[in-house]
DNA sequence: CGAATTTGACCGGCGC
DNA sequence: GCGCCGGTCAAATTCG
């Protein structure tokens, strides 16, 4: 936070006539902001973790077409994710999000620039742990964490219009708690993520105004390969969010399209296949060729 | 019986 | 300082 020191980035944004602040931090999350791209009819969402120099961070991902009754993708954002548990070995997050995200900004017919946030810099996995509530981890936090604010990973949040809430994007999550939203009839529900490496999380809720709409917020990236549908099937969506700047996205591409069982037997209707009406797509790339490179996608 | 979910309690941040 | 609220923990419960 303090790295804004006194810039909001929402009038960085808002300074641009293309676009336009669709929310403020209250209206879904705290600390983020919500904007909306005249050009491309894109919601995006602004994490306050992003520093103004960084404001110009735009990714197109998808069409709002209010008229679609499909349950789709209508947002999105991205941030640079690092890591945290690679990070500890690596050289930090800046080269890991700038190999994970920039060869996907160059394969993408769009113009996104990956941000480097600092504050996800130098974050320990067991920085995860934030020392609220309940006992501590075997691993008293509690001595670094004094004097030092707690730092969050940045945060890309994207709407899909759906009748399920909890979206099958590849990963395994276990629910850790739910909340009930102020100014919000629907709870929202907190995930992270199953392998105890990773400390990737989620928060879906419904959205208030929407009901049919669905915010699925990720906080973090995985350092592990998800756990995938085995025998292929066509990249959902969400999890081209949720790997959106991890190589493992990658293991989400079925070019044979199948869809993977799960997903058919939790949703009423196959939200989460790539729809072909935005995006050009061929045989072999569908969604993450706008996503993945053709070098990480090549496996 | 282990894994996952539910749910009330707790804690920290923040605004007033 | 106090209260509100978001986020997390962890015991209890449910599920497979």
């Amino acid at each position: 936070m303090e790295d804004k020191e006194g810039v909001d980035p929402a009038s960085e944004f808002t300074s641009d006539s293309r676009w336009a602040l669709a929310g403020g931090p209250d209206s879904v999350s705290d600390s983020v902001n919500y904007f909306f791209d005249r050009e491309s009819n894109i919601l995006s969402e602004f994490d306050w973790n992003l520093q103004p120099d960084h404001a110009e961070q735009i990714d197109r991902f998808d069409e709002l077409d209010r008229a679609d009754t499909r349950p789709h993708l209508v947002g999105s954002f991205s941030g640079s994710h690092s890591c945290v548990a690679a990070a500890a070995a690596a050289s930090g997050s800046g080269s890991g999000s700038g190999t994970a995200s920039s060869p996907i900004g160059g394969s993408a017919d769009v113009s996104t620039l990956i941000p480097s946030v600092s504050s996800s810099s130098g974050e320990d996995p067991s920085e995860k742990y934030t020392g609220s509530g309940g006992k501590p981890p075997e691993i008293p936090n509690k001595a670094r964490k004094k004097g030092q604010k707690r730092i969050r990973q940045p945060r890309f949040a994207f709407m899909t219009k759906s009748e399920v809430e909890h979206l099958e994007d590849g990963y395994r999550w276990r629910k850790y708690g739910q909340k009930a939203v102020k100014n919000s009839p629907f709870p929202r529900s907190y995930y992270r993520c199953t392998n105890s490496k990773c400390t990737v999380k989620k928060r879906v809720e419904r959205s208030s105004e929407d009901p049919t709409t669905v915010i699925t917020t990720y906080e973090g990236q995985h350092c592990h390969h998800s756990v995938g549908f085995p025998r292929g099937g066509l990249i959902s969506r969400e999890a081209a969010f949720a790997g959106r700047f991890t190589p493992s996205v990658s293991q989400f591409y079925y070019p044979h399209g199948e869809i993977p069982a799960s997903i058919i037997r939790s949703q009423q209707v196959p939200i989460e296949i790539v729809e072909s009406r935005t995006l050009p797509q061929t045989t072999n790339e569908g969604l993450l060729g706008d996503i993945v490179p053709p070098g990480i996608r090549n496996r």
